[in-house]
DNA sequence: CGACTTATTATAAGTCTTGAACTATGGTCC
DNA sequence: GGACCATAGTTCAAGACTTATAATAAGTCG
């Protein structure tokens, strides 16, 4: 409703974003087709199509055979229009990957972090490095990158990052960053992150409404509304980790009892399980990948309180957002959902409403953990096509 | 995003949503102050007001002094241009009010309905008898109304009525009052439609992100993301009650166990008082009533549980929205919230991240129970709004 | 009463979409 | 193999709209 005023201009701007969002999304297309699936005229096709071959955005890519009539020349995005990077800080790692514009993998860099030297200037450190070790790889200048997205463990607002599991209360990242590079920057919540990157080519493709979970350690969600990503007021939205499932229950470790996270992270599954008697790896993947595999009474049971609880929680999604499907994603919540997933539709269709239940469907993501950077990449992606093309003048730009 | 193709005429109908916005939400203004606020040029400014003063839509309003100069002269939206209707449906009444639109009060008409009398048939009936009424008596003719809009207890889609609790499962409401009348319908459920009544009239006003709480006998809410009703796939987002605040814990109407409605919604804690042994009197708005006034060991116990439960609720629409604002409303939350909020405050301070809920005031509402009819009468509004002040040419519009 | 100030309207220039006419490029059929 | 047909894509005049600038209207002040 408040979007800026309009002007003629922004006609055109709107049309080619319309032309190369369709482009980007639904693969090669004639000028002919593109008509028909944007609504514009032929030669307003014809137009915007010529300024973005112009400008290097989109290539020709051949001929479709025709049987009686002029062939249709296809038309899609220059992969090699700009490079794009990826960064996944976790809170054992930082991963640095580069993308084509189409987001094929070019280069990929990994720093291992211990818990005790991460502290931002070392992630920052890190992030600039593997940035600077990915361009080589690929070949890229700076000027050919068209932006650097950047999926953090924590709230980010007015480049500031607040990340409470690792201590990072307001730290600047963006303008750490900044003094080591000029391409712009895209700083958002990983759980965000990923759940764009399974939007874009995982399981939501092509949903309008959706919920992904993110269930790791920790646990997040990242709510799609009408296709683009529901922020709140301040971009925190989508916190169903802290959601409480019960009063007095279990402490989180963000200092409240009875927190979904508690129960259905890998941390709290694993640490109920031992303290019941259960043993399991001393690595938290190790253990969960074992508790998943048994089959004895306690993992079982243990495992059943994993799906209702994680019921209760989806169910909770599903009545409070009415999404057309939910998502459950992250390395646990795939590893508990490959086992869980039947128990866990029973459970929340308990504790859902029945007509937005029925609407829903709860599947597994279709993308491993490397979703986060991935996601992260589409963020200068998501804008250039917003832009319709045209490159960011001013290179400063966040997620808040 | 996915907004219908952009073609030039587009321009002035957006312009003149834009101009017809401001006009309506922030009084009187002058030519001059439009080209201000809406970023037109005054040339565009004249153009568009022209129109809408040609349609009808806007009249002048006097002058404003100058002190050395042309005097400014004021518009507004002129209130006699329609006539707009408001019709709640609740459990146990219809009440249908007609409105001049600037949504000033011209007239009334309330039924009382029993329980057992509850058919569709009757409601449509005495809709439309009621609709009739507000007519005669604000001297209005079919043609002078802009819409009726109807807030129903429940969810509405493609026309059909889902009440669980009035036990319509898909009742064809909108085609049955169709058979009456030819003015626009709109039917949306009760919770949104006060909730639109709190966003523009009361304690939502000039907020962005809002969720507005609905606690009556039932629990409900509206969540406004970005001055826009949030509604989700088929419009049943917001079905905060049948969250789960409690494992296997009290049984609610909708058949599940351990809905907040159970816990905080006027029947679960009227209910609760007497299981303990507390006596109130029969009707459950006097029993409410008394039970608040008291100050007896018993009643704290049962209204310190109330805060908590509300508090959980309200901690995840904090984690979950990262709203503004939350509107306690319904005549239930009003009562509960008048001498529960700074409890329900504490405890939601418990249980939802800080810098979310630091970002969030959580408030009463400021209308009372007949928000319902006064937000459904902003629906036809909010059309003409949205269309620029263009009466709508298909007679037939619902909320789904 | 005339200079000055501010509000509103008229006018000219430029951008954009559309729709129709027009060109390009292939297949088909005799 | 050439005339004819079908489909794709381009060009161009017409119309709609905005902006900037100039002109006009309607006051105040000395």
């Amino acid at each position: 409703m408040h979007r800026g005023k309009l002007t003629v201009r922004d006609l055109r701007a709107g049309n080619r974003a319309r032309v190369l969002r369709v482009l980007y999304l639904d693969g090669p297309r004639s000028r002919h087709e593109l008509a028909e699936v944007t609504g514009l005229s032929q030669g307003s096709v014809s137009n915007v199509t010529g300024e973005l071959i112009a400008d290097g955005v989109v290539v020709e890519a051949g001929h479709v055979d025709s049987d009686g009539g002029r062939p249709r020349v296809l038309l899609r995005v220059n992969p090699r229009h700009a490079v794009v990077v990826g960064v996944d800080v976790g809170e054992t790692h930082v991963l640095v990957e580069a993308f084509d514009l189409t987001l094929r993998r070019l280069a990929t860099t990994k720093f291992a972090m211990q818990p005790d030297t991460h502290s931002a200037d070392e992630v920052a450190k890190r992030i600039l490095a593997g940035l600077r070790r990915c361009l080589t790889e690929s070949g890229a200048g700076q000027g050919d990158v068209l932006g650097v997205g950047i999926g953090l463990p924590g709230l980010v607002e007015h480049g500031l990052v607040y990340g409470q599991t690792v201590g990072w209360d307001g730290v600047p990242l963006e303008r750490m960053l900044r003094a080591g590079t000029d391409i712009p920057l895209h700083l958002d919540n990983g759980a965000n992150t990923a759940g764009q990157a399974e939007l874009w080519f995982g399981a939501g493709r092509g949903i309008d409404d959706a919920v992904i979970t993110l269930i790791g350690s920790g646990v997040g969600a990242s709510v799609i509304a009408e296709s683009v990503p529901y922020r709140g007021t301040s971009g925190g939205a989508g916190e169903w980790g802290h959601t409480t499932v019960a009063l007095d229950g279990r402490e989180c470790r963000c200092g409240a009892f009875g927190c979904l996270e508690a129960y259905i992270g890998a941390k709290g599954v694993v640490d109920r399980y031992r303290s019941l008697g259960g043993t399991v790896p001393a690595d938290q993947e190790a253990a969960l990948r074992s508790l998943v595999a048994s089959d004895t009474a306690l993992a079982r049971q243990v495992l059943r309180e994993v799906a209702r609880h994680a019921g209760i929680g989806i169910g909770s999604l599903i009545n409070l957002f009415n999404p057309e499907r939910v998502i459950l994603g992250g390395w646990a919540g795939l590893l508990l959902g490959s086992r869980l997933l039947p128990d866990i539709r029973e459970e929340a269709a308990r504790h859902a409403l029945r007509r937005p239940f029925a609407q829903a469907s709860i599947m597994l993501c279709e993308l491993g953990p490397e979703s986060v950077a991935l996601g992260a990449a589409t963020l200068p992606v998501a804008e250039l096509l917003a832009a319709g093309g045209a490159r960011p003048v001013a290179p400063i730009r966040t997620a808040g």
